[in-house]
This record gives C-alpha cells, structure tokens and sequence, in this order.
DNA sequence: CTTTGTGAACTTCTTCACAGCT
DNA sequence: AGCTGTGAAGAAGTTCACAAAG
C-alpha cells in the first residue's frame, strides 16, 4: 500500500487486536519501533520472521498419504513459507516405492533412517485416528521434533523435547454449534 | 472399557488436563458428578453434548469446492457428530447445477435464497485467500452465523451475533517452526 | 505532536485445599 | 475412605497511562 512504516494502533487494527497488545507482545522479543514514527514494515516483517524461525528452510515428512495428506502435500503455501516435504511414510504396500507429486513414498518401518539421513525435524500426521496414537510414538521415535497432527482428536502427551501441534476441523465446527446455541 | 464412572483424575488423565481443571470446567455449567463416585460417564457425555449444542442436527454449506472443500465434504466425521451438509456454493460456472457427492452446487449468488429457504446457519469457507474476506461479507448476508475459515490468515471481525472460527495449517507449522527455534 | 516501551493496575485463568456428601 | 464442588490464593495475561524519544 506504499506505506514504511505502521504504528501498534494500524497494526492491531489489520489483525483485529489492540494497540497495547501490539505493542506488548513485541516488546517480549525486543524494540522494534522508533517513538513518533512506528514500527518501519520491512524490517518488523524481518523481525518476526527470525522470531518465528522462519528465516531458514525445514525439511517435513507426511506420514499417511490418504486424502487429507494428497490436498495438503499439493498446498502451495507451504513451500513459501519454508517448509519443504520431502518424504512420505505409508503402511499400504501398493503406494510404497512410488512418489507423489515428486516426493518419495518409504515403508514407515523407514522412517528413523531417512529422517536422520535427511535431517527431518517435522512431521505432518494425517493417519486414521485409530492408528494415530501409535504412530506419534514412531515418529518421535524416528527423531521428529514438531508432530502437525491432522488425525483427530489427540490426547498424547508429547516427551518435554517434542511439540504436537493439534488441527481438529471437528473440534472446530463444534465449538460453533456452542456459540451459536447460546448467544 | 467396562467402566461406568470416572473420577475428574481420570478424566485429566485422558484429556492431557489436570483435575481440579476439570472439575472446575464442568461446574461452570452444572453439577454432573457424586462425591465418593466421580461423574457417569453416560451422563456425562450426555451432559457435554448438550453445553456443545450437539443434541440436534446443523445444516451446513460449503463455500468453495476446490481441492480442500472436496477433502472436507468427503470427511465421514462431521455427519456422526451432527453436521450435514445440503448445499455447495461455487463461482465457477462448469460446476454450478451438478452435485458433488450427492449435494448440490448453486451459484454463490443464490447463497441468501437457499440458506434461508434451507435453514442453514453455519458455512464452511474454503476459497482462495484473495477473495475470502468479500466471501465473508457475503456469507454473512445470506444469513449465516458461524464461519469455518480453511481460506488462510482471516483478518474479519464479525459483527457481535455471528462468530469464525480459523483453521490455519500453515499458523500451526509456523508455530511449530518458533518451538523447534527456542526450545 | 506522535508514538513507543513499560511499570502498575486490573482482569482472567489455574491451582490449592478443604468442607461436605456418598 | 473417596471424590466433588467451590471459595481463596496464586499465576498469567491484558489494559492503562505516562515518561522518554524522534
């Protein structure tokens, strides 16, 4: 929009937050703005990139290759914000030794040695939430540090060095069905 | 598992929470539980389902049938807790008259006629980004009051009677990122 | 004059701990 | 004895309000 700089009040006003939060929340990573002016766009967007780790490129594995995993491994964004995949984990012997959409298919039996070889320190898992409680314990097996789970409800309590990162589309809806039944 | 009641403990146990969470929690709506006993778990989930909203059936559309809506309509989940969906809304005009999945596509701008003639209060939104935030306003005045976002980074503040709710998969990976970086 | 960065005040959320019921 | 429901205490998060800087 041409502009360099923003203040906290535009700020929180484009992500529907407060000025003060803006301004708080930033002030936990460091100063980023200049008094009187704001916060100059270019180099805050820079700021929160390293911040967030985003100023590198991650290496992620899918594991389940059914259709959530097909639409997700076909989703663009990924690849802009930095992460990568490059290998899927299937257990169906029919999909093993192909590749889709140009990434390898490994027997799940793989994993801890082609996330070594390959040094992948994240995993996308969209498995059938029967089986999902039994493949966080291989995939931390195998060395990942950071489980996007896709697989449902999820009560695994992740070891202190790992993170499990919950997307629960029904969990979602429901909470829906409660606001829009009691307000 | 053969058990009849369980103990806020067990519940805690199960849940990835604390007792005195989950107690607390519960009693904000009710009382569920019997002290010495815990809280029967027929009951109890009776109970929750009906705090949720979840002791009826919600008509829902979708907004948006590319490769992320056709996964979702797809999902057998949402139909055995209580979701149906009974109409796509779409731009593109090859699609618009046939059906997917039994259900039918309209022209988006038929959104008000049918949401209204069907009753239907909630929408799951999954179109490009670039055009999500006219897609709200839209969905919004066909009279739809809970919003599924799937179309990425929602900056919409909805006005005090209907509410959205983001799924976000490239926030969580992001969020992931920052975790592996820190910790 | 504008806007940040930040202590202090305030609000919300979580945990403690125990009276009271089964 | 076992476990809930809940005030009170403690922790975490948000907003206020203003000194300091451009």
């Amino acid at each position: 929009m041409g502009k360099v700089a923003a203040s906290s009040g535009e700020i929180a006003e484009a992500t529907v937050s407060t000025a003060a939060q803006v301004r708080k929340d930033l002030s936990y990573f460091g100063s980023f703005g200049k008094k009187g002016q704001g916060y100059n766009i270019d180099e805050l967007i820079e700021a929160i990139e390293g911040i967030l780790g985003l100023d590198r490129r991650w290496k992620v594995a899918l594991v389940g290759l059914g259709k959530i995993g097909q639409s997700l491994i076909q989703f663009k964004e990924f690849g802009q914000i930095g992460f990568d995949f490059v290998a899927i984990f299937e257990k169906d012997p029919e999909k093993i030794g192909k590749s889709f959409n140009g990434i390898p298919i490994y027997h799940i039996d793989e994993m801890p040695r082609v996330c070594e070889e390959e040094t992948i320190l994240i995993a996308l898992v969209a498995v059938p939430a029967e089986s999902s409680e039994e493949v966080f314990q291989r995939v931390l097996d195998a060395g990942i540090r950071g489980i996007l789970n896709l697989s449902g409800r999820c009560c695994f309590k992740p070891p202190p060095h790992a993170f499990i990162k919950n997307v629960n589309v029904a969990a979602e809806i429901e909470s829906l069905s409660y606001y829009l039944t009691h307000f």
